[in-house]
DNA sequence: CGAAGAATTGAGTCCTATCAAATGCCGTGG
DNA sequence: CCACGGCATTTGATAGGACTCAATTCTTCG
């Protein structure tokens, strides 16, 4: 893929091309026909959130739903004492509010510099009511986040620090793969506190583990992300 | 409610009766008309299980979906080495096998006698397409337990054994309650592993913890349960 | 009554958290 | 270009909460 970012043609105001969205196969937008996805391109507005930027606030109203078409955000609750519990990373093709109520339970903003299709919720919803493929679809992705917060689960309450990250850099890497970004070298965009948040350990632990698999030729710790040097050890860590 | 358990008249074999289900109100059958309600009911057969006997077996094919109408099963995963993360509780009015995949991604089984509605996948799943207000229902049922799972998330990651506990009588007594169960001896139909096992935590803590907040006067322990005495300081302390 | 399982209680250990300090990284401005 | 400040990360020393192992008590039920 080199060709150009996608701009509007005659010199009208830049707009979403969902025909030529790259992350299209891989986002809801794939349950839409060419037709359907000219009808959902017309409620789509370009969004773009630097580092820290928040697209939802736990609690409050929930304007826009999201797809993200670069850059990667995080999604998490908050206790009222700060401690704050990371419940997973939206990737580019993620959808953000697939439930649709009207109020977040979470919080989202941007690690990097995001961009994203918004939709207003309202009219969105009146489409999803049209359109039971589309619902359909999104009640796929809301059942495979489910698969994998029930697998988060076991990791939480049933695994080591060290299978903990593990099983993390496992499954970056399998993300990655699974939206053409494939490679041994696994980019992580988050910060050691944002690892630590979403797998229930501190940053200190996060660091130390992460410096243990590097000492034991396990893995290459690389600027903004780390290198997978022994997959089969990996692997049967994970595999517990 | 003191009417007998439901039965046919004219001594013809005994059916599910939807209309006068005392879960439907809660169930994902909410979303159906009478009419509707009456195709759903031709795909029902009831389904008893015993104590133990599996509902769904990680990674086996799941020939149905089930409507839990009375007893409490356990969901849960497990890894090679043994060690069991229970992701969730179903009581009555819970429905089982949203994802509605072939296979199943987690091992389900009764822990009291459990009667449920069970249907065949394939035709089921033709009514769902045929019904998208059912498909929309299922999705805000999933979009419901996807909140669930976020919420344990927090508590498997980030809070203490007194919390985990706490916030775990304190949800059960909620689920009762919704369900038109409320009381402040709230009943906890699994074993003390169970728990554990939910929260993850060991026996031995959970136990620890229990009787701790019973000499502090903040519960009472009963057979198969416990009695709230101190909800505000449970309240403050699930607070964080 | 006795056996088997579930739950509780106790003693000691270990993994991870906590507290504290040092190091590395990077953009800014002199 | 390099010194500087701020932030992220790493490293070290110590403490503590939950786990492990083991024994006892309580239930249930034939």
């Amino acid at each position: 893929m080199d060709h150009p970012p996608p701009h509007g043609c005659n010199g009208v105001r830049i707009r979403q091309d969902c025909l030529s969205c790259e992350t299209r196969l891989f986002s809801v937008c794939a349950a839409l026909s060419d037709h359907d996805l000219a009808l959902l391109q017309d409620l789509a507005s370009p969004a773009q959130f630097a580092p820290r930027d928040p697209l939802l606030v736990q609690g409050q109203p929930a304007p826009s739903v999201y797809n993200i078409t670069s850059g990667t955000v995080r999604l998490y609750t908050l206790l009222p004492d700060g401690r704050r519990q990371i419940v997973g990373f939206a990737l580019p093709g993620d959808f953000i509010g697939l439930s649709m109520r009207e109020s977040a339970s979470l919080c989202a903003d941007a690690i990097d510099p995001v961009e994203a299709c918004a939709f207003a919720r309202l009219p969105y919803s009146a489409l999803v009511d049209a359109k039971p493929a589309l619902l359909r679809r999104l009640h796929e992705q809301a059942s495979h986040e489910l698969t994998l917060a029930q697998e988060q689960m076991m990791l939480l309450g049933r695994r080591t620090a060290e299978e903990k990250i593990v099983c993390f850099l496992l499954r970056m890497q399998q993300r990655w793969a699974r939206i053409g970004r494939s490679s041994v070298t696994v980019q992580l965009p988050m910060g050691r506190q944002d690892i630590a948040d979403f797998l229930g350990l501190t940053i200190e632990t996060v660091s130390r583990t992460l410096t243990r698999l590097s000492r034991d030729r396990v893995i290459l710790l690389v600027p903004d992300g780390v290198r997978l040097l022994n997959g089969d050890h990996l692997a049967s860590v994970a595999a517990g």
